[in-house]
DNA sequence: TAGTGGTCTAGACCACCCG
DNA sequence: GGGTGGTCTAGACCACTAA
């Protein structure tokens, strides 16, 4: 529903490529035909293609064209800015929300020192497993500055907290930091996840920023590490110098 | 010593942040500024500040301006396309490079399957040990297509085959699809590695394209639980529809 | 209201690929 | 030589922010 031109053709491209009418390694339109064809100019289109070369949707030649790419779409997990719901939905597995806690505390110490912020401000305490195929594989803890959500409820964290946020909030969040390290296994993990003989999880931290660039949100995501998978397209940067 | 204004903006501004000079939270010049300072158009300067906000660089704010952001930049390790050897000059550490071997083999079965080839296709083989701190941490499996590399010695293996390909072979390496996952230690990994009582590795495994989109190289990088880390800058994007 | 970034245009010239 | 993408220009109008 995006008015602009090149998100319309970023957008009727990216369908094509994922649900298959484009196959790998079909030739786009060239430029000049694709401002044609969509009535707007050489530069717009390029806007468009760009995207879609940064997503790892197609590659541009000189000299040749623009080609669509074979990046098993199907598993592109954690990569991105993506909520749980948003994921899922994308992939169609049975996935479930298991609702461990939902509270408004003085935030923890060494929460504070992620959320850059005073010891005791008042933050909500999010707790949830994620449950795939019957089986509790992650454990998200989420931490949200009060100041900016002023209200939270079971409800909304048992479905999408970034639907509610973006949504009936109307924040808008725009960019995070994300780490992934392996650490050792909690007593918390071991008693909110379906883990065997596990003694590690696989840790993933995200330090998520609205528009106005403050820190609103510290999450860690916790897997099973056999259930854990991360996918990523990179593309080459010329030299700096 | 890209002669591209576009590049000239972004590197400047990379060398400015990187260095700290210029602080987080720092107003930018606004476009219309630059776009006099550099003598360009404001279409360019937008080009450089695009990439820039993309790399976690600044924040664009309408109305405001853009600004300087604070992402650690120190810790930005395994992300993105680079070798091993540009990362560790970054770091600075003391990493050390150990070549068990590099054979020019038919390619076994398993390997075929990721380098998408015929089995008994020629290919090379290398296998390398870093070093970090004293420690061996990380064992790097690379094949590369022998149709590609015609030749390949221990002395290029030990310092960086990405500069050796890129330097002397001038191949244009475009992009790379990056898989994470947590895997079962091999014996292998116990014999080249100094692993304790380690019973996983994180294992990444990148595919890696030339600029006409060949397959070229399969790596399997398996890393020591303690010492990977992965950073990531993620930006939101807006709901497709 | 003046200044900022976001989108778009209609051109231009270039480097590269291929028949 | 004709077609492709890569870079750049000099404008335009818009949406948003701040004083």
């Amino acid at each position: 529903m995006n008015k602009n031109i090149f998100s319309q053709i970023y957008n009727d491209y990216t369908q094509q490529i994922e649900a298959g009418t484009l196959k790998p390694g079909v030739k786009l339109p060239s430029e000049n035909e694709l401002t044609e064809h969509y009535s707007t100019s050489r530069e717009t289109v390029r806007k468009a293609l760009h995207l879609l070369s940064q997503n790892g949707y197609i590659h541009k030649m000189r000299g040749k064209g623009s080609f669509v790419l074979d990046m098993n779409r199907m598993e592109f997990p954690v990569s991105g800015l993506v909520s749980f719901k948003e994921l899922s939905q994308r992939l169609g597995r049975t996935a479930r929300t298991l609702v461990y806690e939902v509270s408004l505390i003085p935030c923890p110490q060494h929460i504070a020192r992620q959320l850059q912020v005073q010891e005791k401000e008042p933050v909500w305490k999010v707790v949830r497993a994620r449950e795939i195929e019957d089986e509790k594989v992650i454990l998200d803890k989420d931490y949200f500055l009060a100041s900016v959500i002023p209200s939270l409820t079971q409800d909304i964290a048992s479905e999408s907290i970034y639907e509610y946020l973006e949504g009936e909030l109307a924040l808008k969040i725009a960019y995070a930091k994300k780490e992934i390290s392996v650490e050792q296994v909690t007593a918390e993990d071991k008693l909110l996840l379906d883990l065997k003989r596990d003694t590690h999880v696989v840790v993933v931290r995200n330090y998520v920023h609205l528009e106005d660039t403050t820190l609103f949100e510290y999450t860690e995501s916790r897997h099973r590490l056999d259930k854990f998978q991360f996918v990523e397209f990179a593309r080459r940067m010329p030299n700096e110098e």
